[in-house]
DNA sequence: TATTGTTATACTCTATAACTATA
DNA sequence: TATAGTTATAGAGTATAACAATA
């Protein structure tokens, strides 16, 4: 590392702090949809197959009423459908309605849209092609994260 | 992109999606040093320098009354001093203090930390430095990214 | 009794509108 | 008058504790 970078903080490049900036950016392109990146993680989520609310609550490191409270706000606006489990009536299951998945696909393109727009300020298209690949090397790992986690 | 790949949702990279996931994991990670993500992330910018308060809610993209509330919590904690500009008294100049200074190199190595390890979940050690020195494209971007809008 | 999910309640972060202090 | 920041208030997302329904 170089002294300069040593020497001040902003010019240390920092992982946590790279990601946490990369969701604000985030936020704001899925606001552009009316929502909130809690409300883009559950649909994503439901986009991968209906699911129940406890195995959401788990998945998204959340508590479950706040579930509850985030899937309310879905419902009511009809993205999401809420069905009681016919074999276990306390379950309930969660999914995607077509509206959901409609304003799910506008969210994706919008976040994909400034994160691209972003990358295209560094200076060559291949730097902004390997920022993007990058993110996909960060889907694998995620993926593979949360697969040891279920193991255990 | 593949038959699979177009079948199933889950498979499908997004990189706005990824990016909300990374900032979940940072979230948790500064959660060990008691802070949000958005305290995190102001922090972060005091960490380059002192500031005042309009500058912060521009740079954060919220409005000055969230900038507010969030730096009384960070000032009651005693990680943040506010003093009024000399020379222009209804300004306020925000500065890290040395607990928050520490606070925020616990956090960041949290974040880190964590993100090594989820980085770590791909198959080779080349892949896991890659995902995390690629990260710092995403950085620079963002750098960019700031200054051509300061210029506008 | 144990489990699933919700309700009650409180705290934080966000916003808009109205206000205070200063210029 | 205009600007910098705060206060008042409300909505969303989070939590813990207590509850209802079901197993």
């Amino acid at each position: 590392m170089s002294l300069e970078q040593l020497e001040a903080g902003s010019r240390v490049f920092n992982p946590g702090r790279t990601a946490a900036w990369l969701a604000k950016q985030v936020e704001l392109a899925v606001g552009s949809v009316d929502l909130s990146i809690s409300q883009y993680r559950i649909l994503g989520l439901l986009d991968q197959g209906s699911a129940m609310s406890s195995s959401l609550a788990e998945q998204l490191a959340v508590r479950p009423p706040s579930v509850t409270a985030v899937i309310d706000g879905l419902v009511t606006r009809g993205l999401v459908e809420r069905t009681h489990s016919e074999d276990d009536r306390r379950r309930i299951s969660l999914r995607l309605t077509a509206e959901g998945q409609s304003v799910l696909e506008a969210a994706d393109r919008a976040a994909a849209e400034r994160l691209e727009h972003i990358a295209g300020m560094l200076g060559s298209t291949r730097s902004s092609g390997r920022a993007m690949d990058n993110l996909s090397l960060w889907h694998q790992a995620l993926v593979a994260h949360r697969a040891a986690r279920e193991r255990r």
